[in-house]
DNA sequence: CATGAATGAGTGTTCATTCAT
DNA sequence: AATGAATGAACACTCATTCAT
């Protein structure tokens, strides 16, 4: 009674997917002020009566569009450890680092237009987390003992999330992408080789 | 030439003063949709005339609280360097880790809507990065060679942002605050340690 | 030619029944800002397109109601009529009285809302009054002279829309159903005696 | 904060009143689907924002329009009440049917409209309910008894409203303005000489 | 300088109605 | 006949901004 229909046909689920691509056109190319509902129908080619068919209200078309970005942002991660996780864990955090900028560089001002309107501890924004989570703890358990391994998760986390946005979004003009993602890399290597010699508590000295 | 009348006299000053502390109570207590600019007027107790009087428009409200915050934290950055410096980079950069963390830790939604308003490559953000730059440059200048000193620059102003946004703002239940900060300063110290140590090109094979 | 098809088929008129009660049950579930096509149309089970099957538009459907409910009035009055008519005038009016406030008592918010959507001069409308004025003549021209029939007409159907309505809808909390029943025929009695016995022009002195 | 602010200055209540007309024009002269916020705020000749600074909402002002109708209502009846109350009985009654239904002939389907938009225990009906009956109440407490003064006043006040409402709104052809008038005038009456001189219980025998 | 009533372009949203399947 | 996705004109309402006082 409070969410419209679920797309299940074919039709519906294109539908879906023609407005979700419109809101991104729009805003790419008129700006965020520009992004209405009806400019969005009007660029989808739908009218606003079916928007609001499949979308109780425009909240949940950002909603619709971020919890999407996510699910790609967990395949992505999910892909990287399945593919890399038997290597080096250098070879692996590359693999990662590379991933996460590649995917970051295409829409900047999406992803700023979603962390601007979905309340930020969102159903997609949750799942992602756990699942960059549940990722990197498989990948670091043989490493890191139990108890330290929580922390570990928030530096190495939030070490990512910051270099691979820097790294794509905020780039200085004079050090070159190759630079950055490098020193991304890195940057994560060095912290875990400290936590791995040296388990005992939190900070050492 | 853009901006109205610089509130050159104290009651002048006095008023700008009064709008902005508006902004944030409205802000704190009725949420974000509740901050239009007839509502700032009526909890600052001037006319809405009155607003338009200092600010041009709405935008300008909100980089002028931009634009305070990052000057307090630029303050805040040189004063850590001008107490901290002579110490040891360890005790240079708890202080810094420490001041960032108490400095975001009191207003998290306001941050989240200056983000999402000030367009960010505003002055004032610009301004912030150099000082917090400058500072560090200064103090890192004498461990790493000019060449490299771009790049890790890059990564601790990264570093630090992420971490001590993610201890104020994120921090997982099972992590204390304090654990939180010592890893931050741990992780920008192993990074640090490994660049001095080998400091030739970009990361390490 | 202004209708569409009429139902001549069983299938055909249950489904105008089902859809004609799915309006009664939403108007009083959900109130009368619910009572949309669409809503109708879910209600009853049946598609939006089968509701335009039979009814042109939306307004059709609140006249078909009104008809139906005069249409019931209509047999209600004549059943009266046939039973009660060689009884003594004041068990014919008690007999009406009751029949009237019983057939209004079971959905007040109902017929307000035909009231309100129906123009007043509609075809059910009027031929409810018709056959009222008709019943009411048949029952009342033994008594009163040719002339002042209209006149006694317009006076005692008012009379009773009024006291039943009143009676069935907005009865004071201190009188009982009983008393307001039986002050509707007096009131009605003691206006038709006088103008029995007074006959002779409008007003008496 | 729910209302909005109250017209205190004349020039206010002066707007207020320009788009309270304003409703009424646009009703007479293009009929109820055309009024709609923006069409009252265009014939008043104000915003549309001026019409939401002193109402609410929609309803709200369709509640404004009801509750001076109310209260002119009230005025007349207390108006006839001290001009006729030393009178006879026939001659006050003369009065207030006829202040009643001038009254409700001015603005036929103004009335309608409230009706059907005014929910119907609203503070001004109920007002002027209480009003009129402490009027009538005043004038009978003379000749009937109290314990069946509840049940007269019932009766009377219906009667007067059905049958000013039906001369004023929906008089038959045949039936002169004179006639309707007098009608209504000698029902009240034969009706109340029945309850004086028989002030036993309810209904005769 | 200050006020706050007035403005009105523009928004999100509804819902009676159509028509391809 | 029946379906229900699609339509889009129209609505109630908001809020940044102006300007006469």
């Amino acid at each position: 009674m409070n969410d419209r229909r679920q797309p299940k046909q074919l039709r519906s689920r294109q539908t879906v997917e023609i407005i979700l691509q419109a809101v991104i056109r729009v805003l790419k190319r008129e700006g965020v002020d520009a992004v209405t509902t009806n400019r969005i129908a009007e660029v989808a080619g739908v009218s606003i009566g079916s928007v609001y068919q499949y979308f109780p209200d425009k909240r949940a078309i950002y909603l619709a569009l971020h919890e999407r970005h996510a699910e790609e942002m967990g395949l992505l991660v999910e892909r990287v450890v399945m593919e890399h996780a038997s290597e080096s864990l250098e070879h692996f955090f590359t693999a990662l680092v590379d991933a996460l900028i590649d995917a970051h560089s295409s829409d900047p001002e999406l992803f700023s237009l979603l962390d601007a309107e979905v309340p930020h501890r969102s159903a997609g924004a949750h799942a992602f987390e756990l699942r960059l989570r549940n990722a990197l703890r498989l990948v670091l358990r043989a490493h890191v003992e139990g108890h330290a391994l929580e922390k570990v998760l928030f530096v190495v986390g939030h070490l990512l999330d910051a270099l691979t946005h820097g790294a794509a979004l905020a780039r200085p003009a004079h050090l070159s992408a190759k630079s950055a993602r490098e020193a991304a890399v890195h940057a994560v290597m060095t912290y875990l080789r400290s936590e791995f010699s040296a388990p005992r508590s939190s900070a050492r000295r």
